[in-house]
DNA sequence: AATAAAAATCAATTATCCCTATTTTTACAT
DNA sequence: ATGTAAAAATAGGGATAATTGATTTTTATT
């Protein structure tokens, strides 16, 4: 079978009169582009290329199939230019719900791009927790929700777009801090570990991630639940001690605070994000768009799965 | 990067408008199809059927992305169609020169569809010793040989096409034929060999693969050496004794005649057939369409050199 | 609800592509 | 002639992608 990467080639080929050239070009080796001109030739059982004469020239069939692979290449690029165009126009109203743990470090990576590339979709984004979310789905408040899976809910379709790794921040100078690897365990046994407030699904996270001892009637002496990752960055930095921070809101801490950052040992701990939604085809293309969007403003990275273990929370 | 098979999918499926029965009349399984399918809607970034409706529908975009699939489509075939014209007139005389052992074996495998098929091309055949071949190349008597290879000759090209097993023909209760495979030293101990005339690269094959002593002064009762395959099959048959025949001339064996042949154990020896030409631009196109021929006409097996051991003659 | 049909998904195999390294061929110089 | 440099072909291996058979999920119909 012919393909379209074949007919290229001998354009490129066609244009420069040069093998290595022509390959050079079209962004491939030398060898890649002879082979799939000589392959496209058997094929069609005639030589296209006299590479006798230097530099090389077209055969009489040649010539002809040159302009014809030209056509052809024409309309290849008419037909993504059919797609690009729809697929910029996408438009209509998506009311996006997305948890606080993810809001402020997710969203300025990709709105932006996002609206100026899709000027036809309208947003409405609501920062609200996770049941929230779903119940909104349910009642048909919500078109998608961007949030932790899995949530092992049958009646919502989850899509995985990117997976973050936890971490620990701890305050500058902490004992955690001091090897270059902590240990889930290691941190399980710590009463001087900043949380968010009950509801927030990262909290589950930590507990099952840690196995953490909870409520062991207040041992503490201070005990501060907060609904904000941001707040509890401060408390560390002022009052001591440490938390668990996912890789989005480590990425934008200061050189100095990426200091205190702390991996975890052994398998990479990760938190699932993805898309939700109750099946729908009506804003199928708009959420699309969206996990376009996100997968493409994330760290190429965190799109493997396979660098690490996810981390459930329910 | 778009392809063209995954265009002839979407097409199919617009055709038929379910997607099993267009796998079908593709000639793939409906999971294959799927597959591409969406493959192609994600690189373009758009939905291109409705699956939720019965039978499957298009989309809006779905719709002209089809459109402008089967332009592509079609151009895609004026190319094939373009280059089979040119191929299929490739015209002119080619003399050609193929050795005894191959000729009444080979040659109505291919003569009759390659005549037909190329209404253009003049043949003329002539049955002559591989040493004469060579002359008469080099004098430009020749268009080009058909013999076995290698040659080691620096003036002369060679273009291997099939590798054709190496077999014994025993007569009928002959002790060789008695267990299921024969070694090369167990032929080279006998004196009822029958072999072909020298001169004949066949009998050095059979010589450097059997290491058979030679000339041992005629303790033989009867010594006959023939020029053709067909006067030594005779001979086993009526006076006793085998021989080594190539595996062409043991497939147009009757079913009773299949029974007295044995192959060799080990590795299995192969005569290594190949068009033979000195390098010369003119009738190439001519050479192409002959080793095409000869390659659609033998059976596949025959292509593949790794099932055995090339036997050398030189 | 139960069944049947259609399409999607999964896991494993196969085929293909593309790379680097090397060889062969051609062109041009001494 | 002989040597050198450039161009294209070839070989071998690692990565990627296509295809399949088996299975699951979804949709339509009774």
């Amino acid at each position: 079978m012919i393909t379209l990467t074949q007919l290229e080639y001998v354009v490129a080929v066609d244009t420069y009169r040069h093998f290595a050239n022509a390959a050079e070009k079209c962004l491939v080796t030398q060898p890649t582009l002879s082979m799939q001109i000589k392959k496209l030739e058997e094929y069609l059982g005639v030589t296209i290329f006299d590479r006798s004469r230097q530099p090389v020239v077209p055969t009489d069939v040649g010539r002809q199939i040159i302009d014809q692979a030209r056509i052809i290449i024409r309309e290849s690029k008419k037909l993504e230019e059919l797609a690009q165009h729809y697929h910029q126009h996408v438009s209509g109203r998506l009311k996006i719900g997305i948890i606080p743990t993810l809001a402020p470090y997710l969203l300025p990576l990709f709105l932006g791009r996002m609206m100026e590339r899709h000027p036809g979709i309208k947003l409405n984004i609501r920062e609200m927790m996770t049941q929230d979310i779903v119940m909104e789905l349910k009642k048909d408040e919500l078109d998608v929700g961007i949030l932790a899976t899995p949530l092992h809910d049958e009646s919502i379709t989850e899509e995985p777009v990117f997976y973050e790794e936890i971490k620990l921040y701890t305050q500058y100078g902490h004992v955690l801090s001091k090897k270059g690897k902590v240990s889930p365990e290691a941190v399980a046994s710590r009463k001087d570990i900043w949380m968010l407030a009950d509801g927030n699904c990262f909290r589950n996270h930590v507990i099952n991630l840690c196995h953490t001892q909870l409520n062991a009637d207040g041992e503490e002496t201070l005990r501060y639940e907060s609904g904000s990752l941001e707040t509890l960055k401060k408390m560390v930095e002022t009052e001591g001690g440490f938390t668990l921070l996912p890789e989005l809101a480590v990425l934008e801490l200061s050189a100095r605070q990426l200091g205190q950052v702390v991996s975890f040992d052994g398998a990479v701990p990760l938190r699932e994000i993805g898309l939700v939604y109750v099946r729908n085809a009506a804003k199928r293309d708009l959420i699309n768009v969206l996990k376009d969007a996100i997968a493409d403003a994330v760290p190429e990275e965190m799109l493997d799965k396979n660098r690490g273990v996810v981390v459930e929370w329910r």
